[in-house]
DNA sequence: GCAAAAGTGTTACCCTTACACCCATGA
DNA sequence: TCATGGGTGTAAGGGTAACACTTTTGC
């Protein structure tokens, strides 16, 4: 009976409002295979964790954060392993806020690369990543998982510049305020935004507990 | 390093139109653990064979099918497995055609069970039959994937009738029709149902071709 | 005062929904 | 002739999309 290492790799999506795109965090690896080549963080499954505890450690691990957004892409079975011992991998994605990084999240091996801008990888981690925003684009779509990117208090032209960026499309602003402010678990602060050389607007949040009053169950 | 063997399931999912109602099929375990209880089908990787390779032959030994829709489900890493030596799975779930099983299909520990007549099911199989329910429920809303349940030429209430089941409402059949009939990639035929005491409708058929001429890319 | 984004209404179109009756067939 | 589903149109409401100008701030 064939036996599998199973290793976790996570595609790591942060959004950056400053410069208006999704990026993703790579780190460079320090063992062979692939030595010294960007690639995805990762780990193998160690003996007690299940995979999704094993993916939240490498999370920890590389942006210092817990209680993220992180859930199962998909499972990969390698087939180019040698004999008796084959390598599997899941891999997870996870989306963080840009903004709760702290300097010491940034690891001495890791580096954000923009979306558009990510390096060749190894093994099959180039699949991964490609998968993974095609999962993330249909979900933006779905579900309000765009504020587990944004910053927590956020102006409404920042989502709209999120949807143009992940869409590559234009949307009218008047239309995108309507839609948005029809929403009812979308609300306005008593606050607006500071240091923008133009009209300061009001900043916005997401509330978690009227979206699931609001959202019905099918 | 701790190694894994790895089991594929296989959630195979018809749809029974005479009854109008989904089922799932479930083999009788001829093995311990849990030997003679109903369990999904499935069958650990072989040494050579990719997670799909080996979610399809099960499919083909279960059903007589090949080329039929196959997808992964997610993989579950089981923490109740003993010392160095821990199970991993990963779940598959897939859409046929109930009048495409052949007597020769339906195997001596097999059998269909209707969706909502599931026994209890050992290990975590329960939990798996019940999220590939609700990942076919969302991916049917998505796309035409009703399809690869219905029979090849369907008269247009059996597919509403198929909806009908799935969500548990009743449809009004004037604004189905509309809907339905709109739709560029569903094509009626010259050809009526036979043998009903009614009058008779026509039967429609889906064409996968111009479905995707017509479905934008994003 | 200039640049840059904030903020604001109306119209047309389309899609969805609600709703009731005659038609063709098998038994 | 009866039971069963096949087949048809219209009106109202809600959402989406196209469209331009004034306001407020930093510099």
């Amino acid at each position: 009976m064939i036996h599998f290492k199973i290793a976790i790799d996570c595609v790591i999506v942060g959004y950056d409002s400053q410069l208006n795109e999704l990026k993703v965090l790579l780190t460079e690896r320090v063992n062979e295979p692939q030595k010294g080549k960007w690639a995805l963080p990762g780990g193998f499954v160690k003996k007690t964790e299940s995979f999704e505890k094993t993916a939240a450690s490498i999370l920890l691990r590389e942006t210092g954060m817990t209680n993220v957004y992180l859930r199962q892409l998909k499972a990969y079975s390698l087939t180019d392993a040698s004999q008796d011992n084959r390598i599997a991998s899941v891999a997870y994605y996870s989306l963080v806020k840009f903004e709760n990084l702290t300097d010491a999240s940034r690891q001495q091996y890791s580096r954000w690369f923009p979306w558009n801008g990510i390096p060749t990888l190894p093994f099959d981690h180039g699949k991964k990543v490609a998968f993974a925003f095609e999962k993330i684009k249909e979900l933006v779509r779905l579900e309000p998982v765009v504020y587990h990117l944004l910053p927590t208090k956020f102006p409404l032209n920042q989502l709209q510049r999120f949807y143009e960026a992940l869409y590559n499309i234009k949307i009218d602003n008047r239309n995108f305020r309507k839609k948005i402010l029809k929403l009812p678990y979308i609300e306005r602060l008593d606050e607006v935004e500071k240091n923008v050389s133009h009209r300061p607007g009001y900043l916005y949040h997401f509330n978690e507990k009227k979206y699931k009053e609001n959202s019905s169950p099918y």
